[in-house]
DNA sequence: GCGAAATCTTTACACTGTCAATATTGCGTC
DNA sequence: GACGCAATATTGACAGTGTAAAGATTTCGC
């Protein structure tokens, strides 16, 4: 392994509007056809990203597969690996995608939220609307062993997210929160949002909270279970299972 | 990855003493030949769970096929899809066994704890461990797609688990917590301590708390953390990200 | 005892990821 | 301009996988 990620420039030649995926390359034909499908491709890497996540929205997490994605994009089936490496590296970069546009709704549901109340629950409401809207790519986000965070992309994006989530803690409880020390009570503070809000997300995707959906008064959507969850009044006592 | 696939040899082998891995051949059957190994193993279903539990545990999730499942046993390839019909079938039967251990280990530790705090975190503290001690359980229980819930057994024992939680938070909360109706209060008490030890756990396993625990005070646990997070003062503000 | 059903093996096929060996092209350097 | 090399994409191969079908062997109901 360690086959080094070749930092493709884009010395994308036209580029066109072509890139909207040219399906249908009817193999070889070299010389001739120079208008249409070249042996190079000149932009197939986010070509692949964008197939890769095509595939994912259609076949789901099961269906993403190397030579799948080389299908959807009308290529080889181990061009794929030329550009990510490997299956893992595929599946990074797609999760690096996957964050970035997960950082982007989340900084603009905060910017919407105007009223207190609205600011608190802006963030955690978008992160579940998120993953439910992109149920696969939050698969790739959070469900996945096979990620490889030593990927730069990947890290960063990631990176980013935590920070978003440590700040927005940090504002509701308007402290600083530094870089690179915590209190006990920070710590916690930021681990119970994030459990919280994650561990909601998966058990809903995952169908697991529809027992309790069900038993609820007719109508209650998983939406206002969240809010509940986040401004019920606590006992006081340990809110542990 | 040279392992031909034929390593077993057709019936009636002299070796006998094959106990090496395939020591749980009771032969309960009173057949006559009860020293070799019979063509009908006899309790094969039992065998390849426990199996699967080995190769879960040396080779981690991925490494869980029903092939390398049928080697550990020592059977033929496709005698697991017998037993199972496909790997759903098996990982679902296998998830099962994890959520009966996991009850059972929250139940003794619900009988270990005799103060009030103490059993109020006995059941997120025995939840993580768990879970850290049985990773690759806990990944087919919970990180899994391919489950199927409409197997009894699994669907059984998930139930249970379930009751058991809404159980705890009704005694935590000091109300009955009814079978077919909840208020939305219960609903979020449920789902709040849920989704803080679930979601906590995961993140965890994934190694995504890392950061925060590195940021910690010198020698912070995991487990310590878990505690603040559960009893932490609440500031009286929606306690989202 | 005997046929039927259950259990296990063998065989086969369409997939997959990954590697190695090509073919094709782009680009810098004469 | 032409040449050479590296980047890019294809082809082919191989081991491994799930799963289906057909055959072999044993157990069970009668």
């Amino acid at each position: 392994m360690g086959k080094s990620e070749t930092a493709r420039n884009p010395r994308t030649p036209k580029k066109t509007s072509s890139a909207a995926n040219a399906q249908a390359r009817p193999a070889r034909r070299p010389a001739a056809a120079r208008t249409e499908t070249p042996y190079h491709h000149g932009a197939l890497r986010e070509a692949l990203l964008k197939a890769a996540e095509r595939v994912l929205e259609r076949d789901g997490l099961a269906g993403l597969t190397l030579r799948a994605v080389a299908r959807e994009a009308g290529v080889s089936h181990a061009a794929p690996t030329h550009h990510f490496g490997d299956l893992t590296g595929l599946l990074s970069e797609l999760a690096a995608v996957g964050f970035r546009q997960f950082n982007a709704a989340m900084a603009s549901a905060c910017d919407a939220a105007t009223t207190p109340l609205e600011r608190a629950l802006a963030r955690p409401k978008a992160y579940v609307a998120y993953a439910q809207a992109h149920p696969g790519m939050y698969g790739i986000m959070f469900r996945t062993e096979r990620l490889d965070y030593s990927r730069p992309s990947l890290h960063e994006a990631a990176e980013a997210s935590f920070a978003g989530l440590a700040n927005a803690v940090g504002m509701m409880r308007q402290e600083q929160i530094s870089e690179d020390a915590l209190t006990l009570t920070q710590g916690a503070a930021i681990a119970r949002a994030w459990s919280m809000v994650h561990g909601f997300t998966m058990l809903l995707l995952d169908g697991r909270l529809e027992d309790i959906l069900d038993r609820l008064p007719e109508g209650t959507t998983a939406e206002r279970l969240l809010e509940a969850m986040l401004t019920a009044p606590i006992t006081g006592k340990p809110t542990g299972p």
